[in-house]
RNA sequence: GGUCCCAUCGUCUAGGGGUUAGGACACGGCCCUCUCAAGGCUGAAACACGGGUUCAAUUCCCGUUGGGACUACCA
């Protein structure tokens, strides 16, 4: 491939909101296919639009895009320092008369769409200014492009060909009357200027791809770069994706305790697929990745499906791994403070037993609750069920063993259990349960043996002895 | 309204002129089991409708319906 065939793709987001669900989708899409084909993936900030960017929403996505490991190989590029390109460039099309100024004020143009509506008509600016030859006074002009006569063909890599009549299309305007440049032709000059080989982007932008590919033909002999326009992603309702749906910015997934495999692996199966697989690694997004396997309807966003491969990686992510990631949870819920020194063995070794029934990092970090809290909260219904008379001398017989126990592992914890049940005559299950109750108070909790294993001989001991004062407590109230 | 786009289980999707229309999430059942999970097995669940073309259409074409995007001196 010779260096002016590269493949060079942008993701361009315009800093008016957080990095987002779609547009995590859009980067994700561009960044695989630059991957796929040894491109080089650019991110490129669209700020033309003053009031609305701020540089807090900059850093958002660049943060959002980091925590998804969406390193760009250039940028990112703001649109706001290259305003002296845009500004040669108006001058050039000016000159080459393939735009014009326009003296037309908002309030005119205001009364002719309103008119346009009411006749229920197409409203395009009606070539007023076309050939006008002087300046009105006291007017700031517009400049609005000279749209030509004819078809415009968009070849679409997803879509196919779809053919725009030019007629439809408006002498649009590409710089405002303070002389900055609008969107449509600030992004036809920097793909220009920049090389751009693919521009792959939400299909939102259909509309706008024939326009633009007016514009390239008329600043450049050179081709207009291919066009992919991923579906849309919408919320359950099948209306767009908002905040009404959830969390819509990446980083709120970040901080409910998503993994950003999950994110990444569940935004690729948005609208492409390869067979009948469902998870991939970012390598085999990369290997299978190809503009034929996507799709073109619109896809709805389904909040489980995410879940389940968040829990997915969690279960298959190093328990040690997971335990760094943990930390910020277990702040966040209060069992640690930044004085406290966490034995990282033993916080992997938890990890372990609340890896596979924990679907998020919040959902594990609430687990490690009685793992780390002195005390211990019992839910009512389970207090009331477990903890009861019956449980009491079963309670007082594996205390006394527990406070024999030199080795104090699984296995003889588990023999502990066994020989006790015997001589009991009881299930397992008669035993386990109140001791469950009364090490998490609760009823639901990692297996008995490696629950005690994790927890401690000393904690064990405490939270045995407590609930079986609680059992002697109520007895005697009743008495 | 106009332009453009789209249409397989509730959802994400595979498939494609002849298939028992496949998988995944969610849901139900069973197994495993000290609880909850995880895991295994299993069930229910879809080609929007109407015309063509064809020996044959869910698949190709047209239309209808439904959904969506755009229609800014926003991006």
């Amino acid at each position: 491939m010779s260096e002016h065939e590269k493949v060079r793709v942008r993701f361009a987001p315009s800093p008016t909101g957080y990095l987002h669900i779609g547009g995590a989708r859009t980067a994700l899409f561009n960044w695989l296919y630059a991957k796929s084909c040894g491109g080089i993936f650019i991110l490129r900030i669209e700020d033309t639009d003053r009031d609305r960017s701020t540089d807090e929403y900059i850093q958002a996505i660049l943060a959002g895009m980091q925590w998804l490991g969406l390193k760009a190989d250039e940028g990112p590029y703001r649109q706001t320092d290259r305003l002296g390109v845009y500004k040669q460039y108006i001058d050039r099309i000016l000159a080459e008369e393939k735009a014009y100024y326009c003296y037309c004020t908002k309030e005119e143009l205001e009364v002719k769409k309103a008119a346009a509506v009411a006749a229920k008509k197409l409203y395009k600016y009606d070539g007023t200014c076309r050939q006008r030859k002087k300046p009105r006074e006291g007017v700031d002009p517009v400049v609005r492009f000279k749209m030509p006569p004819g078809t415009t063909v968009v070849d679409d890599l997803i879509r196919g060909r779809m053919v725009f009549e030019n007629s439809q299309l408006d002498d649009f305007i590409i710089a405002r009357s303070d002389g900055t440049p609008v969107y449509n032709f600030v992004v036809v000059i920097d793909d220009l200027d920049m090389n751009i080989s693919h521009i792959i982007r939400g299909d939102d932008h259909i509309n706008n791809t024939p326009k633009q590919i007016q514009l390239y033909r008329a600043l450049s002999l050179k081709e207009p770069p291919k066009f992919a326009h991923l579906p849309m992603i919408l919320g359950a309702d099948k209306a767009r994706l908002s905040k009404r749906h959830g969390a819509t910015s990446v980083m709120a997934y970040k901080e409910m305790g998503y993994l950003p495999e999950a994110l990444n692996n569940y935004l690729v199966r948005l609208g492409w697929s390869s067979g009948d697989q469902e998870v991939f690694s970012m390598q085999e997004m990369i290997e299978k990745f190809s503009f034929k396997s996507i799709g073109k309807a619109a896809a709805v966003f389904n909040p489980e499906k995410l879940l389940w491969l968040n829990a997915h990686y969690i279960k298959s992510m190093s328990s040690e791994k997971l335990s760094e990631l943990l930390k910020p949870f277990l702040s966040k819920n209060g069992l640690i403070s930044e004085d406290t020194v966490l034995d990282s063995k033993w916080l992997a070794r938890a990890v372990d037993t609340l890896k596979e029934r924990s679907r998020t990092l919040v959902e594990m970090a609430d687990s490690m609750r009685y793992y780390i809290a002195d005390e211990v909260e019992y839910d009512k219904k389970a207090r009331e069920k477990f903890l009861v008379d019956e449980s009491l001398p079963l309670l007082e017989t594996l205390t006394e063993h527990i406070e024999n126990l030199n080795d104090f592992t699984h296995d003889t914890l588990e023999a502990v259990f066994k020989e006790i049940c015997e001589k009991a005559e009881i299930k397992l299950k008669k035993l386990a349960q109140p001791v469950r109750v009364a090490l998490t108070g609760g009823t639901a909790s990692p297996g008995i043996y490696e629950l005690i294993e994790v927890m401690g001989k000393e904690k064990t001991l405490k939270r045995l002895k407590k609930a079986i004062m609680v059992i002697n407590n109520y007895r005697r109230k009743l008495a």
